[in-house]
DNA sequence: AACTCGGGGCC
DNA sequence: GGCCCAGAGTT
C-alpha cells in the first residue's frame, strides 16, 4: 500500500476547502448528525435536504422525538421512502432520552437502525472516535485507488473486503473529518459514470486513473431485476375518492394508502377495459408496472357498502387526501389524475 | 448469504 | 429504462 500520510493530507487539504455547506456540517450537534446519518442511508444528499430542515423544526433533539406520536414521526417521514428508518429513529431517540447517549461504538451498535455503518460515522463526526466508514462511496473510492478488479457477488461482499483498507487508511487524528472526506470524494468528484480525475486530491495516488479504466470500479455483480404486474381502480364520487389502507402488520409501507387493488373490489366495481394511466416503479430489484382503472359502481350498490373490515377500504374526501400518508408516487399519480380532471 | 424495504436523480 | 444512492433488519 501507498504511505497512507501523504493520502490523508492531500484529502483533508481539499475537503478543507470543497467540502459542500450542509446544515448538519454547518450546525453540528450529536443529534443533528444521527438524523442526518439516518436519513442519508440508501438516500442522495438532494433528496434529504428538505426533510432534514423541516424535521429539526418539527422535532428539534431527542427529547421532542422521543415525546411524539408514531403516526406524527412516520408523517414527517412521508415521501423519503424506508419508513422502518423513521420507526427506528424513534425507538432511538427514546432509549437515549430514558438511559442517556452512549459514547462508544458498541453502545451506538445496540441501538436500533443502527448498523456498522452509522455507528462508525456518529462515533468519528460526533465523538471523534477512530472508526473508518465503508459505504458505498468508499467502496468506489478505494477500488478505483487500488484498482482492485476482484468480482464482488453483492454489495455487502464489497464492504467486508474493503473494511481493512478504510481502516488502515484512516487519519486516527481527525476520523469525522476524513470520513466525511471520502465519501464527498465519492458524491462530488469520484462518480460512478464520468469521474473528475483531473480535480481529484488522490489522483497522483489512483490506480485506477492510472491505468485510465477508473468507471470499470467496482466490479459488483447486481441481482436480476423482477417484473411485477398490478391492478388498481380509480373510483371517484360524493364520498370522495376509495383508498385502500395497508395494514400495520405489512412489512412494506404499513398503515399507509394506496388506490386500491382491482381483486379488493371485484364485487362491487365495473371496470373500464381501458386502463385510465400505466405508470411505473422501482422497488430494490423489482419493476412494478401499476394499471390504472377508471370505474364505477356497479348498478344498485351504494358507497357505503364498499367497505368492510377484511379488505381495508376508506372513502376519503378529496380535500383529506393531503392529510392522510399516502405512498409518494400514488400520491403524485393521484395529483395528476385530478389536476387532469379539473382542467 | 439472500431477501426485503422507497423513492428520486441521473445518464 | 437501468443503475445507484452517507444500509439495516430479518430469515
Amino acid at each position: 500500500m501507498q504511505a497512507p500520510k501523504p493520502l490523508r493530507k492531500a484529502l483533508l487539504d481539499w475537503y478543507a476547502h470543497a467540502r459542500r455547506k450542509l446544515p448538519w456540517r454547518e450546525q453540528p450537534s450529536l443529534y443533528g448528525t444521527v438524523v442526518s446519518e439516518f436519513m442519508l442511508q440508501q438516500t442522495q444528499v438532494s433528496t434529504v435536504l428538505p426533510y432534514y430542515d423541516r424535521w429539526l423544526k418539527v422535532f428539534p433533539d431527542f427529547a421532542s422525538l422521543a415525546a411524539a406520536s408514531e403516526v406524527e414521526v412516520v408523517k414527517q417521514w412521508e415521501g423519503l421512502g424506508y419508513y422502518s428508518r423513521a420507526r427506528n429513529l424513534q425507538r432511538l431517540a427514546c432509549e437515549v432520552t430514558a438511559n442517556g447517549l452512549p459514547d462508544t461504538f458498541d453502545g451506538w451498535l445496540a441501538l436500533p437502525g443502527v448498523g456498522p455503518y452509522t455507528a462508525a460515522a456518529i462515533v468519528s463526526i460526533g465523538l471523534d472516535l477512530p472508526h473508518a466508514v465503508v459505504d458505498g462511496n468508499v467502496v468506489r473510492v478505494l477500488t478505483r485507488l487500488y484498482a482492485i478488479e476482484s468480482n464482488f457477488s453483492n454489495n455487502a461482499s464489497a464492504v467486508k473486503s474493503i473494511a481493512p483498507l478504510a481502516d488502515a487508511l484512516l487519519a486516527q487524528e481527525s476520523p469525522g473529518d476524513f470520513n466525511q472526506a471520502v465519501m464527498e470524494l465519492g458524491a462530488t468528484v469520484c462518480t460512478k459514470g464520468q469521474p473528475s480525475c483531473v480535480i481529484c486530491p488522490w489522483r497522483p495516488y489512483c490506480k485506477a486513473a492510472g491505468r485510465g479504466d477508473p468507471s470499470t470500479f467496482p466490479r459488483i455483480q447486481r441481482r436480476a431485476v423482477v417484473q411485477k404486474s398490478v391492478q388498481r381502480i380509480w373510483l371517484q364520487t360524493a364520498a370522495g375518492l376509495l383508498m385502500e389502507r395497508i395494514p400495520d402488520t405489512a412489512k412494506r409501507l404499513a398503515g399507509h394508502y394506496e388506490l386500491p387493488l382491482a381483486e379488493s373490489c371485484q364485487d362491487f366495481v365495473s371496470i373500464n377495459k381501458r386502463p385510465l394511466v400505466i405508470k411505473k416503479r422501482g422497488i430494490a430489484n423489482e419493476s412494478i408496472s401499476e394499471a390504472i382503472h377508471a370505474c364505477t359502481l356497479k348498478s344498485g350498490v351504494e358507497p357505503s357498502s364498499c367497505l368492510s373490515a377484511e379488505t381495508d377500504l376508506q372513502w376519503i374526501p378529496i380535500a383529506q387526501l393531503e392529510s392522510i400518508q399516502i405512498s409518494g408516487p400514488h400520491r403524485r399519480w393521484i395529483r395528476g389524475i385530478l389536476g387532469t380532471a379539473n382542467s
